[in-house]
DNA sequence: GTTATATTTGAACAATCGTTCAAATAAGAA
DNA sequence: TTCTTATTTGAACGATTGTTCAAATATAAC
């Protein structure tokens, strides 16, 4: 059975035109929904993760951090500059070696409001 | 250059012994890791991150979210399923119609969290 | 039963993603 | 300079993902 043109489905809407309103009027723009699926992208990944909570702990170089989960320095670094463009580890370069560490708090809590919700 | 077989890179680790146990111990299970890591998956697309919004308002049906979303009800319904196993959203049917609705609050702090973490 | 409406489902498709591998930097030591 | 170590980067690969399309249910009305 085909769709009319701009009309999906259904003879009527249930949601009365207030409700309507109201649900496009909260609805953030097209960009802020954009960035915000972006950054829950960057957590859905268990080596991400992983990442993030050997650097609950402490600073840590790549090397390090390959070690401790028993991966490729490659697959490592990959990752932490995913990790470094959205904003949730920052770095400082120390000779040779480069220290990655938690830029911020909000990874924590979204971790946790994650843990909790999985945890029921 | 290729690595030895066990040490990826470094001579030495530069975290001590203490630390690493600290890491190991506070590491969460692979299965824990994992379904964290598919929980984020399901808030890293726009069309689901809409969807939860439109629900923040009030419960609604199929139909009427594909058009306030101006998009085709397949897409949403395989959308909705998605949200549905991961216990995002839950449904009741009325008749022909099925009514969906947020299944609890974590939803609304993991977004409030990542809008926080992206208005910087 | 048949018909119409609301929703779900499966296959197919292009697009995106994570890892590996090899090569390229970056910085210090000799 | 050359050598070695620590990290980054780009290309390639298979695997996963979101949407479309068409077909299949589910429910109510006739």
């Amino acid at each position: 059975m085909k769709n009319e043109i701009e009309i999906p489905c259904c003879d009527f809407m249930h949601a009365h035109d207030e409700l309507v309103k109201k649900v496009n009027k909260n609805m953030p723009e097209e960009e802020v929904l954009y960035s915000l699926a972006e950054l829950y992208k960057i957590f859905a990944d268990t080596t991400r993760i992983k990442i993030l909570y050997v650097l609950f702990e402490s600073e840590m170089c790549v090397c390090d951090i390959a070690q401790l989960l028993n991966m490729s320095i490659s697959a490592i670094s990959h990752q932490l500059r995913v990790l470094k463009q959205g904003r949730l580890v920052k770095f400082r370069r120390e000779g040779k070696t480069v220290f990655y560490s938690l830029s911020d708090d909000h990874v924590r809590t979204i971790i946790n409001q994650g843990l909790e919700h999985i945890g029921e």
